[in-house]
DNA sequence: AGCACGCCGACT
DNA sequence: GTCGGCGTGCTC
């Protein structure tokens, strides 16, 4: 390609910016000429008063601006792409399908370090060893400077050198490192570190469990589709093993010289899943998890896209990670919220890693006890194949399951009375009982009993949650604080009063009412520090009976073997949820409890606590299990319009004066309802606008929220509608960017929630 | 989103 | 006199 200083001028550079303009900007190529140049790597680029580093998406011979007054890309950061293709592909069809702008969606999708700028260095590890083998100590090293001594001889041991870090276990600081090899005395090499093509050793560290028939039968169909695109539901209940396919299924990944992706949910058994898989492989495993620094997150993506980590694991964000050489995709507990990001980019892991399985042509596997209804849709229309894991290992009987009618009962702290018996009943056979109730903190309101004032958060309209351990009202949607008042704040006598229960105040019963035996709490404030949930899972394994109350938390993952009941509390506030997800929550939750109850030989029992023990969905929930439960969701789903059957978008707006959000929505709506009449998409089989409606929540954290849902039968039109819109919003119509500049506007495609 | 520019009010 | 409030415009 010598001619290029011929074509030079012609050529302009497409680049990714990190702004929320949905728009790729144009650039002049750099000084230094074309060559070398592949989309991919990243540029400094001057964008109005200032630079930022963008990714090169394309080059091309066209552009939409007078390239008069194009500016000159600065800076070449890179030699090579440091987004891989199939990723560069991935973001961008991310950012098409959430009408995201490519530029903040690449920086959603690379780590910190690369969006900054900052070079990709080859990864290596540093080797000591002697200068030259001398027989006797050189005069060099002083005779009372031990550390050094120490370590010359150990190095005298080692002529091949040793790592760095062996060296650290052995006590050898890297003071001393570098005090002897400015004397001349050691050397440091550094080694590339070994990819997986390289590395002789065996996959696995212990031999895989032997595989009841059920399980063999899922990984054998899983793996005669190997080498090819299909999405598998694996619908396991509790305790059926799933996680022993996995391990076999991601062995034979390794086996076949390739990588997996695992995705677990948000606030996931990162430890107890990390130490099955390392217990398991032989092979590095990288996790990528909140918790990480950008260093470590940097590190993670280079041992992926390198091939020097077989295994990645980790949660929603992860789903980005490029891989080497991608073999499968497994997404555990498909069904979670946290897949979905609630903010800026508002994606979904699950149905992204579907997109990038296709796209590279590898098996993905959904897992879950409890499939979302969106899942167990597309595995009837076939889009899935539906295999199921229904044998619980070493399990009698699955638990029994009560509809507790507490219609006009007098609750303490939450409990029934025939519930505080069942409990008694428990203990007295040495077992353990579970209580769940999603609200933590004492009480969710304090209420005046002469006036009826509530003390409500002054930024939300929500009322204030009572904590004791240490005592304060606390909001837990914008974490406001203040101490409790002793006097009401309207009528100032002294007459408030907790109502209702949350975790602390259930403990603080239980203490009482079950003394001596030990109440374990599990919520947010009681796991905060390191090791702190560690620690209490650890009470709970010692058998002993216990307690345990908890929030979601307990609803997760961990198995206890010695609890024999369940308990929920508040079924109710699932039953009677404004979204319209709520009952898929609840039964979700319902069945996902149940399995924490009677594990091992001990049989179980699960009590839901309702002022509705005739709800027929309940009742089917609880005598027909979740497939049942799941059909009936389906077919009012489908009555309705919602997804699965329907697909919606939903447009939120936030800002200071409440009428603003209102009005935005009001002019999107008519623009939009224009749009669908000039191109025939009006009317039930077209595009339906619901609102402006106020969100559940109208006012949080001083912000008023507005919204309108969007919704269509097909998934075509929804999307050109609201693509129209979002164009609209950003520079189409002068009005609605003049209303849209004084508050923040956003789209949520598939949302999760209406909150 | 940033950032600059520009035009009005209350300060050392 | 000027420091700084935020409305408006623009980013290849």
């Amino acid at each position: 390609m010598g001619n290029y200083a011929k074509t030079e001028s012609t050529h302009y550079l497409q680049v990714a910016l990190p702004t929320p303009l949905r728009r790729v900007f144009d650039y002049l190529p750099p000084k230094s000429g074309i060559d070398a140049l592949s989309p991919g790597i990243r540029l400094k680029v001057p964008f109005g008063p200032r630079k930022l580093i963008g990714i090169l998406i394309a080059i091309t011979t066209k552009t939409d601006i007078p390239p008069c007054s194009l500016k000159h890309a600065e800076h070449v950061l890179d030699e090579q792409p440091i987004i891989p293709r199939d990723l560069l592909d991935l973001c961008r069809w991310v950012a098409h399908y959430y009408h995201h702008s490519l530029g903040e969606t690449l920086s959603t999708a690379i780590p910190v370090a690369l969006r900054q700028g900052k070079p990709v260095a080859q990864q290596t590890r540093k080797l000591w060893r002697l200068t030259y083998p001398a027989a006797e100590v050189p005069s060099n090293i002083a005779r009372n400077a031990k550390l050094q001594l120490a370590a010359w001889q150990l190095l005298k041991q080692h002529l091949k050198g040793l790592h760095e870090p062996m060296l650290k276990s052995l006590g050898v600081s890297s003071q001393t490192l570098s005090a002897l090899e400015k004397k001349g005395e050691v050397e440091c090499i550094l080694e590339e570190l070994p990819t997986l093509h390289t590395m002789p050793q065996s996959i696995l560290h212990e031999a895989p469990l032997t595989l009841n028939p059920e399980q063999a039968h899922v990984v054998q169909q899983i793996r005669q589709a190997a080498q090819q695109f299909q999405t598998f539901l694996l619908q396991g209940i509790t305790g059926s093993g799933k996680t022993e396919v996995y391990l076999q299924l991601i062995e034979h990944t390794l086996k076949a010289g390739r990588q997996a992706l695992v995705l677990i949910p948000e606030i996931g058994l990162t430890p107890q899943t990390l130490h099955r898989f390392e217990q398991r492989f032989a092979v590095p495993i990288v996790v990528i998890h909140s918790g990480l620094n950008d260093s470590e997150r940097f590190l993670a993506w280079q041992k992926a896209i390198d091939y020097r980590a077989g295994i990645i694991i980790g949660t929603r964000s992860a789903v980005f990670t490029p891989l080497a050489k991608p073999g499968l995709i497994i997404i555990d507990e498909e069904h979670d919220a946290s897949y979905k990001q609630q903010d800026s980019l508002r994606y979904s892991a699950r149905d992204i890693a579907i997109y990038r399985a296709r796209q590279t042509n590898i098996p993905i596997v959904l897992g879950s006890a409890t499939p979302s209804l969106e899942t167990i849709h597309n595995a009837k229309a076939h889009r899935y194949r539906h295999l199921r894991l229904n044998q619980r290992a070493g399990m009698a009987k699955p638990p029994s399951i009560e509809l507790l009618n507490i219609r006009g009962e007098t609750l303490q702290a939450g409990l029934s009375s025939a519930l505080q018996q069942k409990i008694t009943q428990h203990l007295e056979k040495d077992q353990q009982v579970l209580i769940f109730i999603n609200r933590r903190g004492y009480a969710p309101t304090l209420l005046c009993h002469e006036c009826g004032w509530a003390a409500d958060c002054p930024d939300c309209d929500a009322h204030l949650t009572i904590h004791r351990q240490p005592a304060h009202l606390h909001c837990h949607h914008c974490d406001y604080q203040q101490p409790i008042p002793e006097r009401c704040g309207r009528c100032n006598t002294a007459s408030l009063f907790p109502v209702g229960a949350g975790t602390e105040r259930i403990e603080d019963f239980l203490i009482g009412q079950f003394d001596p035996t030990p109440v374990i709490r599990i919520d947010r404030d009681s796991t905060r520090g390191k090791s702190r949930l560690q620690q209490l899972f650890k009470d709970i394994h010692q058998g002993e009976p216990a307690i345990l109350v908890g929030t979601q938390m307990l609803a997760k993952g961990h198995h206890f073997p010695k609890v024999t009941l369940v308990a929920i509390l508040d079924a109710d506030s699932g039953l009677f949820s404004s979204d319209f997800r709520g009952l898929e929550r609840l039964g979700q939750l319902i069945t996902q409890v149940a399995g924490r109850a009677g594990r091992g030989t001990l049989a179980g029992e699960v009590v839901i606590q309702t002022h509705h023990p005739e709800s027929p969905i309940l009742n089917s929930l609880v005598t027909e299990g979740y497939d049942t439960f799941a059909n009936t969701l389906l077919a009012e789903r489908e009555k309705l319009g919602l997804p699965p059957y329907g697909y919606i978008g939903l447009f939120r707006v936030e800002c200071k004066k409440h009428e603003e959000g209102e009005q935005l929505l009001l002019q999107l709506r008519e623009l939009i309802n224009q749009f669908l009449q000039h191109n025939n998409l009006n009317g039930p089989l077209g595009v339906t606008l619901l609102g402006p409606l106020p969100a559940p929540m109208e006012k949080r954290q001083n912000w008023y929220r507005w919204q309108m849902l969007v919704s269509s039968p097909a998934r075509q039109p929804l999307h050109t509608a609201i693509a129209f819109a979002v164009h609209q919003l950003e520079g189409g119509n002068q009005m609605l960017v003049k209303l849209a500049r004084k508050l923040r506007w956003s789209v949520d495609i598939d949302p999760q929630d209406m909150m």
